[in-house]
DNA sequence: CAAGTAGTTTAGAACGATTTTAAAGTAAAA
DNA sequence: TTTTACTTTAAAATCGTTCTAAACTACTTG
């Protein structure tokens, strides 16, 4: 399937923007960006585009499924194109994320869902500090 | 211990302002917390602070271990009492945090660390849905 | 295809959280 | 004490992100 199929069948209409970025992050290579770093990456394939588009445009991926933001607690929003269920190690010093897949992790105990509520994916996180 | 001794002991002078905070943040309480719900809080306790010393004030406490900022991928920074290895539920939708008592999760098969890091603490995070 | 309409892009302004600045104040050391 | 290093402050600055409103474009319907 072409990314103007992808992004038709999730109700996005393919303009030359999200084609552009569509090109960019649906080559099914697992990657973690900022904003920034996608504009950067527009720009050295020849392409521009404004600031708010790309927000406009990750936040509409986002919400269709098309990636998917990382719970981090940098001041700048992380996005992933891996969006299956997976986890992570994190460097705090730098910030870098590896990816963990899930199949590396096994959950033995769950605690109970709230009453009311459903579970709606699980994310492990694991700090790792470079060695001295 | 009190909290003049706690400042002390983590190389932190026991200043008014440390004080204040110290009172309101260490009271063996779990709780979540923004740096404006933090101010809230000192407005309503008589006192009052400069907007920059309490965030100065809560690097500083979570530099030195006496809190630990959650990884949260909203726009504000939230801080967590509760400095024990533990994990939460976050209901995606209002942004609500939970906490899940260690013991609660049962880590049966983690990945390994890469080559030339050390863990430095897991957490787990189970985003919860409203049930409609 | 033409015309309409609903959705999209844009530059620039605005916003909100956080950090910086530099000057005045305070705790601890000598 | 006096000195020194650290801390607080209000206000300005910064940074990531969102809003605005006007121009543009994809799709729909006739």
């Amino acid at each position: 399937m072409d990314n103007k199929e992808k992004l038709r069948k999730v109700g996005l209409r393919p303009t030359k923007q999200r084609m552009i970025i569509a090109d960019i992050l649906l080559d099914g290579i697992n990657r973690h960006f900022t904003a920034e770093n996608l504009q950067n990456e527009i720009n050295s394939s020849g392409n521009s585009m404004s600031i708010a588009t790309i927000y406009n445009c990750l936040k509409k991926f986002r919400n269709c499924g098309l990636i998917k933001q990382v719970e981090s607690s940098k001041d700048t929003a992380i996005f992933d194109t891996n969006i299956n269920q997976h986890h992570h190690f994190l460097d705090e010093e730098t910030g870098e994320l590896i990816d963990i897949e899930n199949d590396e992790v096994n959950l033995h105990k769950l605690p109970k869902i709230p009453q009311g509520y459903l579970n709606n994916g699980v994310e492990v996180l694991i700090k790792i500090k470079k060695q001295i």
